[in-house]
RNA sequence: UGCCCGAUGGUGUAAUGGCAGCACAAACGAUUCUGACUCGUUUUGUCUAGGUUCGACUCCUAGUCGGGCAGCCA
C-alpha cells in the first residue's frame, strides 16, 4: 500500500522558507561547520507565550526541522523574583502545542535531572549536555541547571584578570556608566588583585553579602561606545529561593552571562533572538572568547520581532490587561497569547502559516492583522466540519407542513472534502432562521427573506413568506411560510434558482448554546504606541449569545473546529463547555462582502 | 555632539549587479444550495541627492526618516 499524503498535509509539502538566518544556517551546513544544526527557544519563564514568541518558535524550530537538527526548549530562568513554576508549565504546553504534528521530533529535552558532563576536548577540560527526545523521562532544559557550571567559567574569568569584584553600590554604579554620548570611568575596584577578587566572590557565595553590597564585573572597557561593553554585571546577589534551583544559590548570573554559556554549554550553534539584543553581542562573544573553550563557538543573530495591527505584545501590558480585569485571564480568547488562541480555536497550523507569510528580516513592520485572519480562515476552511446554527433566531412556521411531521434532508459536512461525508438534517414546521436573513423593508441587493419574497433554507428547500407576525412593539415574532417541497433535493424542481440561501435549524429538534463572539480587543491599529492604551479596549470585543444548533453539535469535542456556515468558524470552549450547558467561542467570521453595501443601505 | 541597525505598492515580503514578482487588502466581474470557497480582471511600489557601472532595489558617499542601546530585567 503507498501512502497517500492526506489533505491537511498543505504546511509540510510548501517550499521551505527562505530569509537571511536561513540563508546563514545553509551557507554553514554548506561549509560543514557543524555536525548538525542545534538552535534554541530560550524564553524566560515570567509570563505566557503570545503570537511574538510563535514567531520566533517558527523559526528557531523551522530551521531546526529543515535541517535534519533540534531545537531546544530551554528555561532562561536567571532571575528567581519574577519568575514561577506556573509559567514553566504553561510554556511548555504551549511550545509543544505549536510544533506538534510539525516539529515534534526536532523538540529537545534533556534527560531528567541531567546536567552538563565533564569530559576533555582538544587537553582542555569541557562540559557539554545534548538533547534528548522529548519523551516521558525527559525534561526542558533549564540555565538554572547550569548554575554551578556558570559559577566555574566567572572563577575562571576571574583568574584571568577579566572580571573583578566591585563594591559600588546599584546607584554609583549607573553613574559611573556614564552615557550613550559620552564615556563612563572606571570603578576605584577595577583593580583588585586576582587572590581578592577570588575571596570576595567566595563571599558572595557564601550568603554573608546582603544584596546589592557588591557584584561581579566584566573588565572590559568603560569608555566603549557600546554601553553594554562597560564592565557589565555578571552576577549579583539575591538571597532568593529559586523556584527550580530550590535554596542552594544567593548569587545569580544576569542574562548577558548565563546566556552565551548555556548556549555554549548545550552546543547551540545558531543562537536566534530580537534585535534589542543587537548591541549585547559583542558581549556574547567578549565572555565566550575570553574564556577560551574547546568547542565551537555558537553565534548571536538578530530578526524583527512580530507586531500586528490592533493588538499589543509587550508583557507589561498583557499583564496589565489580566490584572486590571478588562479580560478573563491570561488565556481569554481575545489576547494573543498562544493560550487564548488555542482556547479560541484559532489553529497551532494557522499560526505556523502567519508566520511563514510575515517572514524574517530586519524591519521592524506592523503585519496588517488582516494577514493573521486569512491565515486563520484558510487553515479553518480545510479542517472545519459544517454544521447549521442560529444565532440570533426568529421563529419561521412552514404552514404546509404539519405539526409532528419530519422531513429528512441530508447536509454536507465540509464540502473541500475531496470525498465528503453528509449527515441528516430534520425541517420540521417550525424552524428558526437568522434575523439578518428577514427584512420588513430591505435594502437594495438583498438576497434574503422579504414579505412576499422566496428563499432557499440550505439543504432543504425553497420557501415564502406569506406573513409577517409582530408584537405590540411592532417586533417581529414570527414568519409565517410556505414550503416548496418539490424543491429538496432529488425533487422535481431541485434546481430551481432563488437568489437567496439562508441558514436554519429546526424549533424542536435542535439544541440551545451560550455563544461567545469575540471581536477584535482594540479599536485602533497600534493601540500600544501609548500608555493609556486601555482607552481603546473595544467595548463590544465579548457579545455573549443563546443561540439555537443542529442537535449533532452535543457531541462536538473540546477545540474540535467547525463552520457555522454563513456566520464564520467556532469551537467548544475547553474550559466552561459542559455536555448540556454547551459554549461555543467564535474563532473568526467568514469574510463577508455582503457587510460594507448592507451597512450603507 | 555617541554607537548600532533598518527603509521595496495601503500591509507583509521576493528579486543577493541583468524583465521589480508573490501573498494579503481594495475594486470590478464569473461561479455558487455558504453574499464563504474557487476563478478572472484591475489599481497601487524601490526614502532623497550624488557617485561607480553597458546596466543599480542591490555597490559607494552624504542626507532624511524610523527603531534599538545608559536594569544588580530578559
Amino acid at each position: 500500500m503507498s501512502a497517500e499524503p492526506t489533505a491537511n498535509a498543505a504546511p509540510d509539502a510548501s517550499p521551505a522558507p527562505s530569509d537571511f538566518i536561513r540563508d546563514i544556517v545553509a551557507r554553514d551546513v554548506a561549509e560543514k561547520r557543524h555536525a548538525r544544526i542545534v538552535t534554541r527557544f530560550p524564553p524566560e519563564p515570567n509570563g505566557y507565550l503570545h503570537l511574538g514568541h510563535a514567531k520566533s518558535i517558527c523559526l528557531n524550530f523551522g530551521v531546526a526541522r529543515e535541517n535534519h537538527g533540534v531545537c531546544h526548549l530551554r528555561f532562561d530562568d536567571t532571575n528567581p523574583v519574577k519568575e514561577d513554576a506556573e509559567y514553566v508549565e504553561s510554556i511548555t504546553r504551549d511550545v509543544r502545542w505549536l510544533v506538534e504534528g510539525w516539529a515534534d521530533q526536532c523538540l529537545g529535552f534533556k534527560p531528567k535531572g541531567a546536567t552538563p558532563a565533564a569530559g576533555t576536548v582538544n587537553g582542555k577540560p569541557d562540559f557539554h549536555l545534548s538533547a534528548v527526545a522529548a519523551g516521558a523521562e525527559a525534561e526542558p532544559f533549564f540555565a538554572s541547571d547550569y548554575f554551578e557550571h556558570i559559577h566555574g567559567y566567572a572563577v575562571e574569568l576571574i583568574k584571568r584578570g577579566k572580571a573583578y569584584v566591585c563594591d559600588l553600590s546599584p546607584q554609583e554604579t549607573d553613574a559611573y556608566r556614564g552615557a550613550p554620548d559620552h564615556p563612563g570611568k572606571d570603578s576605584p575596584f577595577r583593580n583588585r588583585s586576582v587572590e581578592e577578587n577570588l575571596a570576595l566572590f567566595a563571599r558572595m557565595r557564601s550568603g554573608e553579602l546582603p544584596d546589592g553590597a557588591c557584584s561581579l564585573r566584566a573588565k572590559i572597557d568603560m569608555a566603549s561606545p557600546n554601553i553594554w561593553l562597560r564592565d557589565p554585571l555578571l552576577y549579583r546577589i539575591r538571597h532568593t529561593a529559586h523556584h527550580h534551583a530550590g535554596k542552594k544559590w544567593c548569587i545569580y548570573p544576569l542574562y548577558d552571562f548565563a546566556h552565551c554559556l548555556s548556549d555554549y554549554l548545550e552546543g547551540i550553534t545558531h543562537s536566534v533572538c530580537t534585535l534589542e539584543f543587537e548591541v549585547h553581542r559583542p558581549l556574547y562573544d567578549w565572555i565566550l572568547q575570553s574564556l577560551e573553550l574547546p568547542r565551537t563557538l555558537p553565534h548571536q543573530y538578530e530578526f524583527a520581532k512580530l507586531n500586528i495591527s490592533y493588538m499589543v505584545f509587550s508583557k507589561r501590558r498583557l499583564l496589565q490587561l489580566v490584572s486590571d480585569g478588562a479580560v478573563a485571564g491570561w488565556d481569554d480568547p481575545r489576547l494573543p497569547t498562544l493560550a487564548g488562541a488555542r482556547r479560541r480555536g484559532i489553529p497551532a497550523a494557522a499560526i505556523r502559516r502567519l508566520a511563514a507569510t510575515v517572514g524574517v528580516t530586519k524591519y521592524e513592520s506592523v503585519t496588517d492583522i488582516a494577514l493573521f485572519e486569512h491565515a486563520v480562515r484558510e487553515e479553518l476552511n480545510a479542517a472545519a466540519t459544517r454544521r447549521l446554527a442560529v444565532l440570533h433566531p426568529v421563529k419561521v412556521v412552514l404552514t404546509n407542513i404539519a405539526p409532528g411531521e419530519t422531513v429528512t434532508c441530508r447536509a454536507v459536512d465540509n464540502p473541500q472534502d475531496p470525498a465528503p461525508r453528509t449527515r441528516e438534517v430534520a425541517l420540521t414546521r417550525e424552524v428558526f432562521i437568522e434575523q439578518d436573513d428577514f427584512a420588513e423593508v430591505p435594502p437594495p441587493k438583498y438576497f434574503r427573506l422579504k414579505p412576499g419574497g422566496e428563499v432557499r433554507l440550505k439543504y432543504a428547500c425553497i420557501i415564502r413568506c406569506d406573513e409577517v407576525v409582530k408584537d405590540a412593539t411592532g417586533r417581529v415574532t414570527e414568519l409565517r411560510c410556505t414550503a416548496d417541497l418539490a424543491t429538496r433535493a432529488g425533487q422535481p424542481d431541485a434546481d430551481r434558482k432563488v437568489k437567496g440561501t439562508i441558514h436554519w435549524v429546526s424549533a424542536d429538534r435542535s439544541i440551545e448554546a451560550e455563544v461567545r463572539l469575540y471581536d477584535r480587543l482594540f479599536t485602533v491599529p497600534e493601540p500600544g504606541a501609548t500608555e493609556d492604551f486601555q482607552r481603546h479596549l473595544n467595548p463590544r470585543s465579548l457579545e455573549v449569545v443563546r443561540a439555537r444548533l443542529e442537535p449533532s453539535l452535543a457531541a462536538a469535542r473540546a477545540s474540535e473546529p467547525f463552520q457555522f456556515e454563513r456566520l464564520g468558524y467556532f469551537t467548544p470552549d475547553a474550559k466552561d463547555s459542559r455536555p448540556g450547558a454547551l459554549v461555543f467561542n467564535r474563532t473568526i467570521t467568514l469574510k463577508d462582502t455582503w457587510a460594507k453595501p448592507a451597512g450603507k443601505g
